[in-house]
DNA sequence: TTGTAGGCGTTATCAC
DNA sequence: GTGATAACGCCTACAA
């Protein structure tokens, strides 16, 4: 036994002349010693420095690693500087965290193409957000459980907002004051990545697996109610939802001559409309009077301080926690929508 | 060879009639076999859905799992919603990314008093922040490579920023412009949870190795250079860098009778400089003429929106890199201080 | 260029 | 209540 090795079960066993597998019962299933020797056992134990059965072992000889990952579509720097995703992870990490297991952070922007293999480790899967290619899903064990959020993959568990429902009701919201220009601030709606006007040439993401899709038909419904031709209601699109990509955006459209610029902006996401709230000010514009602004998201910075942002709450931390115990079978893997709730404030009253 | 087992190495060797080393060699050694069998190996391989070696066997056999745990000293809920810690967690992942390697997320405020288990599978640890106690890290493999960050550990190699020196700078900045009533809101600063102002009988965290403490002897330093008295300049405390633990605190000092109310805050993070930014203006006093305010962080916030902090910046996403680096190898193992700039701004002209 | 064999540290299944 | 033994799936000398 090389001292600079790491003590085994097999050199405790040795050292205590009992058998391995009782070492691994001190550990593992103390009912079924006797306490007098688990006592002595963990004991001696911890005399020669051995912290317990090792998990890499454990994991190979169980199958199991105790290890859940999270798969997000955006890149890592990008997710965890964000709001919402920020709060599911919360949301699963809390549950993780309940049951001993513990957090593998992943993304599907990584330098290399493919998802390190070492994620497989993991015993179960959490996949946040459109992902470029279902593809990358294929290097994955595929016996393990794996569920999707935020859109569907065929044949998985998904947890899901009802986005037409919820961008229908703040549409319809904000149109019971008639709107003379209204606007749509899309976030990564096009095929192509844009940043700026949409115009009839651009193709949009396919319907079915987007959420954006969905939140746009909401708005559409809604306009068209109130009487509005949709075609004529100018968009634009963003790709990323932070302050740099949005601002130039922004300024495209606050900088509009007034008899062009929007004096209702529905926007896909509470870090856009802050934004523009930001901007708006910034150019004197007063709102809600020269411009109602709609966000969605309900994040806390857009209640913190005045106008506070009219918009509508996704509870993000509670579909990280279903995602999470569906995962570790503490609920039917089957799908779940949940519901959003309507906050009317100072933005659109 | 039971139809619902995940084919092995072993299985692929036999349908192929070549020894298993071969087939290991395919996955790891491309240069060991020939291209035209290894092209068959890989076919094969597709064919019986065979997705590489398994991680777990793997990480047995060699002992590294290509995994690299962060350690958070404050809750996962907490940090994912920090910018600091947020960016932090970018730099490292960025690096990990880089290299193959995969985060594992941890915190030292789990439910569980222990770090899980599993956590030990894991090539190296990054520790953010001062953990509530040492012995948590007891139960890691003593070998592998470890680095605090923000705090020191006795024998192990460190990233730090010059809290002190950064400190000073900024309060020197500051006065300047003489201040009547010079004010400092700590962070954390206290032995016990504390809220609030602090008296001359609380106790505060040991200096050594605490960076408020740091940040507080800048201040003090700076103070003192200016002819201020530094027992007679308030302070208060916040337990947590959040919005809701601020703003009572922050209530209770703008809302003193004028003659009381500080001319200068001194803020440990631009956290709580933004949220006093916010609160002075719902309550009309001028920035900076009423209130001077300076933060610490440099967090990107605080620069969108006027009035702009005046703050220190430090390289969160680097210190992040360079506790990766150091965990893999790529940077020798030894103390770490990263440099600060004085960002200077509308809060604190 | 390919094959053989031993072992990484553990847990499950039996016996006793 | 305790012990022997066979996997778990892979990597890597070393031999051929």
């Amino acid at each position: 036994m090389p001292a600079n090795r790491r003590t085994t079960l097999k050199d405790l066993a040795r050292e205590l002349g009992v058998s391995t597998a009782t070492i691994s019962n001190a550990f593992n299933r103390p009912d079924q010693l006797s306490p007098a020797l688990r006592e002595r056992i963990l004991g001696t134990a911890k005399r020669l420095g051995y912290g317990g059965p090792d998990a890499k072992a454990r994991s190979l000889r169980t199958g199991r690693s105790r290890i859940i990952a999270v798969i997000l579509a955006e890149s890592l720097t990008y997710s965890l500087n964000d709001a919402v995703a920020s709060e599911f992870l919360s949301g699963v990490a809390e549950v993780l965290d309940n049951r001993g297991h513990t957090l593998l952070l992943l993304s599907s922007r990584q330098t290399q193409a493919q998802i390190p293999g070492s994620a497989s480790m993991a015993d179960g899967f959490i996949v946040y957000g459109l992902i470029p290619s279902l593809a990358l899903l294929e290097s994955l064990p595929s016996q393990s459980p794996l569920v999707s959020v935020d859109f569907d993959i065929a044949g998985r568990p998904t947890v899901h907002v009802d986005n037409e429902a919820a961008c229908h009701a703040i549409a319809a919201h904000a149109l019971r004051t008639p709107a003379k220009r209204p606007g749509i601030i899309n976030l990564r709606l096009t095929a192509t990545p844009l940043n700026g006007r949409i115009s009839s040439d651009h193709r949009l993401l396919p319907p079915e697996r987007t959420i954006t899709r969905s939140r746009l038909s909401g708005f559409h419904r809604a306009l068209g109610e109130a009487g509005v031709d949709t075609e004529q209601v100018p968009m634009w699109n963003i790709e990323e939802n932070t302050f740099e990509v949005c601002a130039p955006v922004i300024s495209e459209i606050l900088d509009l001559p007034a008899s062009e610029r929007p004096d209702l902006l529905l926007c896909m996401s509470d870090r856009i409309a802050l934004t523009v709230v930001t901007m708006a000010e910034q150019r004197g514009l007063r709102i809600p009077e020269d411009l109602r602004i709609t966000g969605f998201d309900g994040i806390a910075e857009g209640q913190y301080r005045a106008p506070r942002l009219t918009t509508v709450r996704q509870n993000s931390v509670e579909k990280g926690r279903i995602a999470a115990r569906i995962i570790l079978g503490l609920a039917p893997a089957e799908p779940s929508l949940l519901a959003t709730e309507l906050l009317i404030a100072d933005s659109c009253p």
